[in-house]
Formats: C-alpha cells, sequence, structure tokens
DNA sequence: TTGTATGCGTTATCAG
DNA sequence: CTGATAACGCATACAA
C-alpha cells in the first residue's frame, strides 16, 4: 500500500539510488533533481520503511527502556523524560514493564535488544553478574545503578539523605528512624551508609528500620514501628513509603509535624498534595531518562555533537509541611 | 556479531530454509531435523531479525501507543495494561507521548506507523476528521473516543456520572456542582450529557462549572466557584480536578464531607490517600489498554483466537470518606 | 521432508 | 553527479 522508493524514482524519472541519496545526503545531487525527487515524495507521501533500511544499516533508529513498574510514579517519569528526548533524536522508543520480576527480564532485554539499537535498563535489585552477562552482547545503560563498566547514571543519594538529615536537625532532631527500601537495591544501599554517616558524623541517633517493599503498604506498616521506636522524625526510602507512614499516622491520630516529622525522598506528584504536604528530595527522575538516552547515543553514535552525558545527577530538598521542629 | 540463521544452518548440516521453516512451522520437519537444528540454534544463541523478517512478511510484530501525556495517572495506567497485553501477545510496544500538543500527533502517529503493524492512539481532543484521515493509511483503533468507524474501546461514562449522582442524591444532596473538562473531549461531552440527563429525570439542581484542564491546578482553581454556587456537593470530571478541589477547600478550612462531598471519576491511586480519602468512580485504565491491543489485534490477526474484545467497559463507584450525609 | 532460488525495500559500492 | 548492482537476513514458492 504504501509507495516505494522505487516508485518515487519512476515518478521523478530517476534511478532509485539518486532518491536514496537524495534523502540520505541531499549536498551530493543536484538541486535540480533534488527538487523533482523531493516533489515525488511528497506527492506520493513516501516514508522510507525503518526495516529495509535497518536491513543494510544495521540500525532501527529504535531505543528499548526497560523498568519495574510502570505504574510506580518514579519510573513513569523516567518514562517520559527518555521517551521526550528519544523523540527529539529522531528515535523511538520500545517501552517494557518486567511487573517487578527479574526472572524475565533478561530474556525481555533480549527480546528487546534485537529490535533496537540499545537498550537503557532500570533494574534496581537484579545481580551484578547477571546484568554484566547482558551488558557483554547487548548495548545496554543503566539507570540508577551502576554495575561493572557498564555506562550508568546515577542521583547523588547520599546527598539527598545529607540535606534531608541537616534539615531535620536545624530543626532541633536528633533521634531519627530511616525506614529502608529494598534490601540490596543499589539505591537503598547508597542511602543506608549516608544515614551511618551521618550518625558517626553528628550527634544523630539513627533508628535503622526494614526492609520493606518500596510502595505506600509498606509505609503504613513501617508507620507503627517508627512511633515505636522513641523517633521525634522519620526518613523513608522513598514518597511512596512516606505516603503510607503519613496514612498510618494521621489513622493513630499523631500530629504531623507537631509529634513527628516526615520526610520522603522522590518528590513525586502526589507529595505535595498531602495533609500535611510532604517535605520530600526532589530527584530529577525524567532527566535520569533523558541522560540514559543520551549516554546510550554516545555509544551508538560517538560522532553526533550531544551534550557531555551527566552521570551523575543533582538532588535538592524541597521543603514542606511535614517537617517542623522537634517535640 | 550476533549468529544469522546462515550460520545455524551450516552448523545443523542443513539448508537455510530448513531453518527457516523449522522456527516457523516445526511439525513440517523431521523430528530428527528439528532437534539437530533447535540444537544448534540454541548453542549460537540464535534470534531471527526481527527486521529482516519484517521484510518479507510485512510485519514487525509491534504495536505503538500514542497517549497525551505520558504522566498523568491514567493514560500511565493505559500504558501498563497496553505493554503486559502486547508482550504476553509477542508483540513489543513503542510508546509515545505528544504532551498535549495535537499539532505533532499525526506526524507521530505516521512515524510510528512506519514502524509498527498497528497503533492505538488515545486522543481526547484531536478533531475527528483528522483522526478519520490518519486511520485511511494506518491501522488503528481508539482508546476512549469513538471517532467514525475506527474501531474504539471506551468506557460507560455516562454510568459513572449516573452512580456518582445517584450516590449523592441518597445522601440527601440536591444541589450538586458538576466541574467539567477539556471542552470537546468526548468523555466531557457523555459526562456533560449525563449530568443533564440526570438534572431532567430527578430533583436534582445541577450547577455546570467549567471547563477546567484536567489536573490539580484546574480543580484548584474550580474549588471556590464551587463554593460560592451553593452546592452541597460536587462531582468533578476527573480526580486530578477532584485533588485540587480537596486540597482548596481544606486550604479555606471547609469541612469534607461535612460542609461539602467530593467525588471524582477515574479512581487513579492517590485517590485513595487524600484525606479524606476520595470517592471515585473506578475506570478500568489498564483494562483499556489491554483492550486496546486486542481490538488491534483483532485487525491484524483475524485468525487469532482472542477474547472478543470488548469494547464499552463498565465502571463501578467506590465509596470513601470524601462524601457523607447532606449539611 | 528438504534444498534452491527469488524477492522484500533500502543502502552502499563502484563504474560511468 | 548519476545509475546499475550487490548485499542485508529471512520467508516462501517451487522443485527435487
Amino acid at each position: 500500500m504504501p509507495a516505494g522508493a522505487r516508485e518515487v524514482a519512476r515518478v521523478a524519472g530517476v534511478s532509485l539510488s539518486t532518491v536514496s541519496r537524495t534523502l540520505a545526503r541531499p549536498d551530493q545531487v543536484a538541486p535540480e533533481t533534488r527538487e523533482k525527487v523531493l516533489a515525488a515524495a511528497r506527492s506520493l507521501g513516501y516514508r522510507p520503511s525503518p526495516a529495509a533500511r535497518g536491513l543494510t544499516t544495521g540500525r532501527t533508529q529504535t531505543l528499548g527502556l526497560v523498568v519495574p513498574d510502570l505504574e510506580n510514579p518514579y519510573f513513569t517519569s523516567v518514562v517520559k523524560g527518555a521517551q521526550r528526548r528519544a523523540l527529539s533524536l529522531g528515535y523511538a522508543l520500545i517501552v517494557a514493564d518486567t511487573d517487578e520480576d527479574s526472572r524475565q527480564e533478561v530474556e525481555l532485554v533480549r527480546s528487546i535488544a534485537t529490535r533496537a539499537d540499545g537498550v537503557i535498563l532500570c533494574s534496581p535489585r537484579t545481580p551484578e553478574e547477571v546484568i554484566v552477562d547482558l551488558a557483554a552482547d547487548c548495548t545496554m545503560v543503566l539507570v540508577n545503578r551502576p554495575c561493572g563498566d557498564v555506562p550508568t547514571v546515577t542521583i547523588d543519594n547520599r546527598d539527598g539523605v545529607r540535606q534531608a538529615l541537616d534539615h531535620l536537625r536545624a530543626l532541633g532532631h536528633r533521634r531519627i528512624a530511616y525506614v529502608g527500601g529494598p534490601r540490596g537495591s543499589w539505591s537503598d544501599d547508597e542511602r543506608l551508609a549516608a544515614v551511618r554517616d551521618a550518625e558517626h558524623e553528628s550527634d544523630l541517633e539513627m533508628i535503622e528500620l526494614g526492609s520493606f517493599r518500596p510502595y505506600v503498604s509498606g509505609g503504613v506498616a513501617a508507620a507503627d514501628l517508627v512511633l515505636a521506636s522513641g523517633a521525634t522524625a522519620v526518613l523513608t526510602y522513598n514518597d511512596l513509603l512516606a505516603l503510607g507512614v503519613l496514612d498510618r499516622l494521621r489513622q493513630r491520630g499523631v500530629d504531623v509535624p507537631g509529634r513527628m516529622s516526615v520526610v520522603g525522598i522522590d518528590n513525586i506528584p502526589a507529595a505535595a498534595l498531602t495533609t500535611p504536604p510532604l517535605t520530600s528530595v526532589e530527584v530529577p527522575r525524567a532527566a535520569s531518562g533523558s541522560a540514559g538516552v543520551d549516554l546510550l547515543l554516545q555509544r551508538l553514535e560517538p560522532e553526533r555533537p550531544v551534550p557531555p552525558a551527566e552521570d551523575r545527577l543533582a538532588v535538592q530538598l524541597v521543603v514542606r509541611g511535614s517537617t517542623g521542629t522537634a517535640p
């Protein structure tokens, strides 16, 4: 149904190769011929077949993105950022969700890798060896976890925790709980490490709780432990956990921030809408996705002049109503 | 780098076509040969090139999905549902976000259509003619808006409004505001029509407000109008608007549901987390995406035995704390 | 049941 | 600057 280059050539009265050349390197064809070809192409609504092109060039102009859960607001933003950037660079983006099941992840990535020039993988908990293995025969980059020498874009987790704890400390809190996320995830490791550093380098007394699954339900469960711990403030692994904590505290009639201050990490959209609004560490989620694309393209097209991809994104505490002076 | 069918043939000691046949129609090849081929393929990590296959078959085993905004929780779920279903049927899914800019939508769809066997389009506000035009040379289906004779999966908007209003009426409310969404969107038309029907068929007095952009900010703006209208309850076009309304009401010290009851539509995850939790009409968002894929496949592979795709999905009111008896 | 030959739509190479 | 021709990797007649 769609017109092919052959027909464009016929209509324009030139050869097939001239058509191809006109579209690929317009400057290597006579202006006059160029116009004829372009006109013919336009009138026929010609669009080169990416499949055919890919066969000879080896490039599909398509990237892949694999995340654990599309509905997790964190990854939603990563997808948005990656899609936007990919599109603007002329690439389509295949998106896949592993449903938190890292077993099918390898197969998924391999499958996508055959249709794409490279894939961006968000996989917080998959074993390092598995990823290194994968990276051996798929060109890929990682988001939010370093692994071997696979190119990675990360965020400054430690600084985020530091900012949050500095804030709480300034408000007079000394006994602070940390509600941990998925044990073994790089982010949780980093955040936990920063928590311990803070404890050693200041007069803070940190109480480590967890791990919890990084969803609202986990936070609900954590809240009671936090209360029992005698802490006057709590920092959670992410905002979803914080939302759960807030919800449970409200249920139990605990005043926030009067009796307990709460800080989350990620600054997802919902954070601004709770009662009270959640103080949270803003992390550049969309920028992570965008940077993932840049990093990947840097490998795919070293000649393209892309901005030197940042690989360690900065974070910034956003103070809202859920934190106040210590009781 | 990746092994080709030719090499598999060499290793297995058979011809190229036998390899191809073994994978496509295993029963038309001698069991013994089959094993040899499969073994060779496995040992080489052979994966057929989708591009090459697509060239001869005309199918890419890829679908496209275009939405206005990936970060809108409504579409996030549609994407999740579509991705899941596509994957389970052996298709990859290219996802694109128009950033609410329907001008680039046509080009985007066409571009994706060249790489996919069909595309699912969520486009609430694009003019009908534009879509009909597009559907003329792209095989596509629509989600959440009927248009000409393009296959569409919709939800039962009218029934949703009816359920919401029945609920409020049962609680004694008689004067109810409706905060409208994007004028001209099919969903808003339907919901508005249901609102008017309800007014004519009962003793309800409906106050139409709007239109508002279907985001939290719109709800914040709408809240003051709602208060001024003398209504005792408000139904919003969607949950995001309802969240905005709730937020503003809290700011102004209005008791919910004591002085004002609030009902949203969509039942997005955040609806359960507000204070008070939001009563909302659950709409099967993920199922919409899933059904979109089914509908598309029904056209692409009429022979495949798929469940007869439902094209009008049912909704169900979920009552939470934001609604109570009329003051 | 298996192998041979041809074509899918494009790019790339090379000769004109 | 342009045109003929050979790949690209696989599927599918058709022949054996």
